[in-house]
DNA sequence: GCACCCCGACGTCAACACGT
DNA sequence: ACGTGTTGACGTCGGGGTGC
């Protein structure tokens, strides 16, 4: 896996504030798809350096430990945190945004070749983003809500070569209205994959939004694995995330996923202290049938890891008979040793072990329909803040074809 | 208070996709 | 081929609103 280390960056932008010239300078260049881009070109160097545009036209916020934390000069108090995904397709966008007293955090998917949307938490529509700020992506267009009466859409294009993943730098270029007006009709056309935009979010989500108000920081473990770091305000200790009463608990790279309101200790030591291997019974409503064994273990480091493992009767009944009474070799009063399921032999073991194996798929399947819908849920509302931004757009472009009649009129006349 | 309806969340099944 | 992940469909359950 790719080590991507986040990078804070500044990228809203000003039309007021002037921050990006707007007539810099004029060229071609040549997009995703070869052809020549005429635009007027912006100068993006304000951005912060080190910042990269992929050719799909995902920001990408390279390690470079030299350039840790830069403040730019385009905004002091916008911050985005973009975290590229490996595979080059679609990057998930945090942005703290100061909004009036409080800051506000959103978060968005930026999607390769296609329109994408600054996700607001809450109702809140992208007019809270502040008077034109943009979160630009290739092909993206966010439009303040405010405005000067006409819009200004922009475009991210890369001025790197070869695969456009190793620019140097952006450039933002200011389009013409008639390749605007041919983009636009490009971007409605590219309509989103949702089961693709599922897998890219899946496959190595870094940072993970669960809610309104929960950002779950994961740390890498021995190395080599991402870091990523969200907001430091956010009290979590190490490899432990509370969630809405779910305790989420990694161990080398295996997450698993605790009811806290469900644990009730069974075992332990006196003192209260746990070592080496514990068990915890965990009461499941919804499968009777069955129970779930948490194996409490304790790391080298004192860090402790809750495994929960799924049983079912027939195997909590093998489980209650085999830990009665027995001491193990680490001296522990009713510690556990698990049955390895290549010693399951005769058809009732096997008639055990394909219930476990159900168990565990109906489990699996459980938290994966979990899963599915909160990701659909997001998909939903990231469509919403589209058709929001595309509603807003369209009205600009309604009133300014309007004026641009009444203008036409005056002239004739 | 009670019945009814609606809605959201959840669990399960089945079909399909996809990687190995 | 097989295991696993994803997702639509379906049924269930609990909470909230409404009419009686």
């Amino acid at each position: 896996m790719d080590t991507l280390v986040e990078e804070q960056i500044s990228v809203a932008v000003s039309s007021s504030q002037s921050a990006i010239d707007r007539a810099t300078t004029s060229s071609n260049q040549t997009g995703q798809n070869g052809t020549a881009q005429p635009t007027g070109i912006l100068s993006a160097s304000s951005l912060v350096s080190g910042t990269q545009v992929r050719g799909n036209g995902t920001i990408l916020l390279m390690p470079r430990a030299s350039e840790k934390n830069i403040a730019t000069t385009v905004s002091s108090t916008t911050q985005a945190i973009a975290v590229p995904q490996p595979g080059g397709a679609v990057s998930i966008v945090h942005v703290s945004i100061p909004s009036g007293t409080q800051p506000m955090h959103v978060q968005s998917v930026i999607q390769p070749n296609q329109q994408s949307v600054i996700q607001a938490p809450g109702g809140t529509g992208l007019q809270s983003l502040g008077k034109n700020v943009i979160l630009l992506n290739k092909g993206s267009v966010i439009h303040s809500a405010e405005g000067d009466g006409g819009v200004h859409p922009v475009q991210l294009i890369t001025t790197a070569k070869g695969d456009g993943c190793d620019g140097d730098g952006i450039t933002l270029a200011l389009s013409t209205a008639e390749d605007e007006s041919r983009k636009r009709r490009e971007i409605l056309a590219r309509r989103p994959s949702y089961r693709k935009i599922l897998n890219e979010l899946s496959s190595t989500e870094p940072v993970v939004s669960l809610g309104t108000n929960v950002e779950v920081k994961e740390e890498s473990g021995t190395g080599g694995d991402n870091i990523h770091e969200s907001d430091t305000s956010t009290a979590l200790a190490s490899n432990t995330i509370t969630v809405a009463g779910t305790q989420y608990h990694t161990a080398q790279g295996l997450l698993k996923v605790v009811p806290a309101s469900a644990i009730q200790l069974a075992t332990g030591s006196q003192d209260g202290t746990l070592q080496g291997l514990q068990t915890l019974t965990m009461t499941n409503a919804g499968t009777a049938a069955t129970g779930t064994i948490v194996q409490y273990a304790q790391g080298q480091d004192g860090q402790q890891f809750l495994v929960p493992v799924t049983l079912s009767a027939a195997d909590l009944q093998a489980y209650q008979i085999r830990t009665a009474g027995v001491t193990t070799s680490t001296g522990l009063p009713q510690g556990v040793v698990m049955t390895p399921a290549s010693t399951i032999q005769n058809p009732q073991q096997l008639a055990e072990e394909t219930s476990r194996r159900r168990e565990h798929r109906l489990l699996k399947n459980r938290e994966a329909a979990k899963e599915c819908r909160r990701k659909k849920k997001e998909y939903i509302k990231c469509l919403e803040n589209r058709v929001a931004v595309l509603e807003n757009q369209n009205k600009a472009l309604i009133e300014e074809l309007k004026s641009l009649k009444e203008l036409y009129c005056q002239k004739n006349e």
